[in-house]
DNA sequence: TAGAACTCGGATAGTAAATATCCGAGATCA
DNA sequence: TGATCTCGGATATTTACTATCCGAGTTCTA
């Protein structure tokens, strides 16, 4: 039940694409974050294949977001990232054993399965309601108004 | 954002145990549900530990509940086999790289941490609504009433 | 009361996934 | 046309999960 740390750079990384109308590299933003280059690198690869964001290849390539950031929910962050299987998958156990039951009976998920997903549905839900708009708001909230303008400053800066 | 496979084990686990009023060997579960006998005593030793089941030794002894199945959450269960750490964890980045947030000022969890816990309290909050015994509820209803009737027969036939 | 058999408990190998990295293909600008 | 900078997927290393074993402790029997 542990989510990978990488949804941690996505999210942090579509936040800070959300300041900047120009690309930027990977290589800018694993150092504005203070992480490896190469593997921040690989899970923007993820969300370009999941249409999150897209790459312009070239002297002033980078990656940029398709969308506005109030049409980017987290949870569309977090699938791409983690994957879309759910987290409690039902092995079919009560199909095994002495009193197993018949394949012809298990059209239905179980129960058991039942409830799992329903509980985490509850949780995708609060997810989907939260968008990467929101999360720079709640930064810039944090840091008195000035967090999102550094940052677009920084972004101008050295280019 | 993989759950662990024991925790399904578990979950069966219980269930069948909320149908014996005497010890249940590991090797007796088991057998019933087609797992591993030796990887299943490692997942009902950290029940043990949560307080969830009671084992005792010898050669009648075996695992039982310490509480009616109503009183046990599916969150128990789940805390117990997969860690109570959060799935989504807040490796504060944001105090690194050249736009670094100075320490003091981060006494409070970051925004995005904030709304990674929140939605996570949702789906905490959907797991500890369910209890073993809505689980066993939702199986018998699934085999029109005979499943946890057939478990107790199965439990004292080869006793 | 001594013995034997059965139970749990933690310590020990094997395997899959996640982490971190590298170099080649492709595109843009000079 | 050439050089430089970009992304993209293929490649090692580490971590966590999966699976297993044997010893400590307890209960029943003779
Ligand atoms: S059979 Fe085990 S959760 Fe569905
Ligand atoms: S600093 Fe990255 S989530 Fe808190």
């Amino acid at each position: 039940m542990k989510m990978s740390n990488g949804v941690e750079w996505a999210l942090h990384g579509c936040v800070t694409l959300s300041q900047s109308r120009d690309p930027v590299p990977a290589a800018r933003l694993a150092e504005l974050h203070g992480t490896p280059p190469a593997y921040l690198a690989k899970h923007l690869q993820a969300l370009s294949r999941a249409g999150i964001v897209r790459s312009t290849a070239g002297q002033v390539g980078g990656y940029l977001l398709t969308r506005p950031a109030a049409a980017i929910t987290v949870l569309e962050v977090v699938q791409a990232i983690d994957g879309t299987s759910p987290a409690y998958r039902c092995t079919e156990i009560r199909q095994q054993g002495p009193l197993a039951v018949p394949a012809e009976r298990c059209d239905r998920p179980c129960a058991i399965a039942r409830a799992m997903a329903s509980a985490q549905e509850a949780w995708y839900g609060a997810l989907a309601d939260i968008t990467i708009a929101d999360l720079a708001a709640g930064i810039d909230a944090d840091s008195e108004g000035t967090a999102m303008a550094d940052v677009r400053r920084w972004l101008t800066s050295t280019a």
